[in-house]
DNA sequence: ATGAAAGCGCTAACAG
DNA sequence: CTGTTAGCGCTTTCAT
């Protein structure tokens, strides 16, 4: 396979080469033009630009790859289960704002969907293949495997979400963005207090998500002497939400208030709260987190919340990661974003 | 936990020369055998897998890339406006069902995020580069420019949703995989009339998808002589339900039920009949589209709905595009797939 | 069946 | 400042 084929147009994508015999230059000094020009006379850049542009030139990444060892690519890991990246526009949003960021990077978003450890290989493989220059990894479970497999390539990394404790503090320190978990619960308690509420319930997220945990401590903060059965866990689901809110009216009948973890636990409290026959806010005030699109705007009566700027962190993650891979080489440090009450009529 | 790492395999990764070195053969050979084995003594063979297997060698993608022009990749664009993406999991059933089809056909997903005609520049300029084998997109608007961006460089693309008419009929047709918008609706309606309904309305969806439309013929199919002010126009969204339902009471008091062009529709219209005092599904029968998790099957009561694969919709992208990479070049036929009635209690 | 050798398109020393 | 010269790691004729 020598000669150029004439009928097949596609084939014919013009080389560094080219544009060089062209602009009447070396192939090196066509480089630099491509690269940024610095270092070359003006009216060569001018040349070279002409010819890149009559020739449509398009740099061949793989060959630039191949020598520069960067492929201008970014992996975007999420380990979780199938219920709630269905469910659940949280992702939908974090990634809208990696790929904004990483386009302003010119970088590239390879997604890697992991599907528990029978994945693990495949991710594997594909990181000690080198074929991205950084990761963005999505690690809510504290029990999760992945930051194992990750760091074992010491592949530049910034997680979605503080990691849990299979993290080994023992390793450099991987940093991650995240909201104020903690802070934000805080503020929802607070507020509930604020309103002369006087038994205040939470309905928790999955115990093995930091999340959830930091949010329980922030509940706790505000509210150190409250009846443990108060906290009731839930699995961030609108149907978990409900049942938990059943749990909690029947063991604490005279409950005025409750925050839930999250939007789509609260909803579902909402309706059995209805059902119960308990006004909202009148009888029960109540506060979600997340102030999630089309959940808490839209229930009846709308949701008090806590909002966080999920696209905001997701283009935090990829100013982190860039600072890593383009800076003095020193990790990063971690970014806890802050939250925000957001007052509509629940409480 | 345990000692420093052994950090033997720092950057310097095993080349096919350090293997076939190792297994005192060719390069040559040891390629063929990394890509196969075919035609190679079965000794040799295994002396090279050994080698590999010692070295933990892993092919190098790019020079791979830059001689194959192969690149393993696929692209996966999606162009939609913010507020379906961030609120609506289809798109994230989709793409797990591409991302696990991909997987299974060992290629990579790459993820462009278009946000209107600034980024198409971008877009061009990464598939004019040739950086992905193929390419999968999601154009839902009849008026989208993305189809004549993608034609223009003759990469072969499945589309996600039946394109609109700038797809060009005069143009090679671009296969696509799609429900079975029509025959679904026409399902849902004639449930609503075996169960008695006389006047039905239908809350459709944005007039410049391709799915809207097609619902709305498939209403008009079973009911080819209803008051045409039956059909409202609603956005897809929670909210656009409601106002589309407060509508259809005003000008309709006697409606006795609704098919909802989607769930997250039919959930708002749902309450604005509660507010209204209408019993569902006694007094009013409602039929959304779609199944969606977390909505259809948790409101009050569940919504009856129409259920679509989205995820065997998304594997079937991927397998029509490899069928095209890997066959003969033809064009693979468009796929139409079935839909279903899941009867739950609003009609 | 195997090996030698010629690149794929590009960047990065190193000269000049 | 610019051109020359080596490769980057791999696949693939073409001989043997």
């Amino acid at each position: 396979m020598s000669g150029p084929t004439p009928d097949s147009s596609r084939d014919a994508r013009p080389t560094l080469e080219a544009v060089a015999a062209r602009a009447g230059v070396s192939r090196a000094t066509a480089s630099r033009v491509v690269n940024g020009g610095a270092g070359v006379r003006q009216p060569l850049v001018e040349q070279v630009r002409k010819a890149v542009e009559e020739l449509g030139y398009i740099p061949n990444h793989a060959a630039r790859t191949l020598v520069t060892r960067r492929n201008g690519a970014v992996a975007v890991i999420i380990d979780e289960p199938e219920f709630r990246i269905f469910s659940d526009p949280f992702f939908s949003r974090q990634i809208r704002g990696i790929s904004r960021e990483l386009n302003a990077h010119d970088a590239q978003l390879v997604l890697l969907l992991v599907e528990g450890s029978g994945d693990f290989d495949r991710v594997t493989r594909y990181l000690a293949g080198g074929h991205v220059d950084g990761v963005l990894a999505f690690s809510l479970h504290t029990d999760d495997e992945l930051p194992a497999v990750i760091s074992r390539f010491r592949v530049p990394t910034v997680y979605g979400g503080r990691p849990g404790s299979s993290g080994d503090a023992s390793e450099h320190a991987v940093p991650y963005v995240d909201c104020d978990n903690r802070g934000g619960a805080r503020e929802a308690v607070r507020h509930l207090v604020s309103l002369g509420r006087q038994r205040i319930g939470h309905i928790a997220g999955p115990r093995d998500q930091t999340s959830s945990l930091d949010r329980i401590d922030g509940y706790r903060d505000v509210l150190p002497e409250a009846d443990p059965s108060l906290v009731v866990d839930g699995d961030f689901t609108v149907e978990g939400g409900a049942r938990a809110m059943a749990h909690l009216l029947e063991h604490h009948p005279d409950l005025d208030a409750v925050f839930a973890a999250n939007d789509l636990m609260a909803s579902g409290a909402l309706r059995v709260l209805g059902r119960h026959g308990r006004r909202v806010p009148e009888d029960v005030a109540l506060v979600g987190f997340d102030d999630m699109a089309q959940v808490a705007d839209v229930t009846d009566p709308p949701l008090t919340t806590i909002r966080q700027d999920v696209e905001g962190m997701g283009r935090l993650m990829v100013q982190l990661l860039m600072q890593r891979l383009n800076g003095d080489g020193t990790e990063p440090d971690s970014v806890i974003t802050p939250t925000r009450l957001i007052r509509r009529a629940s409480a």
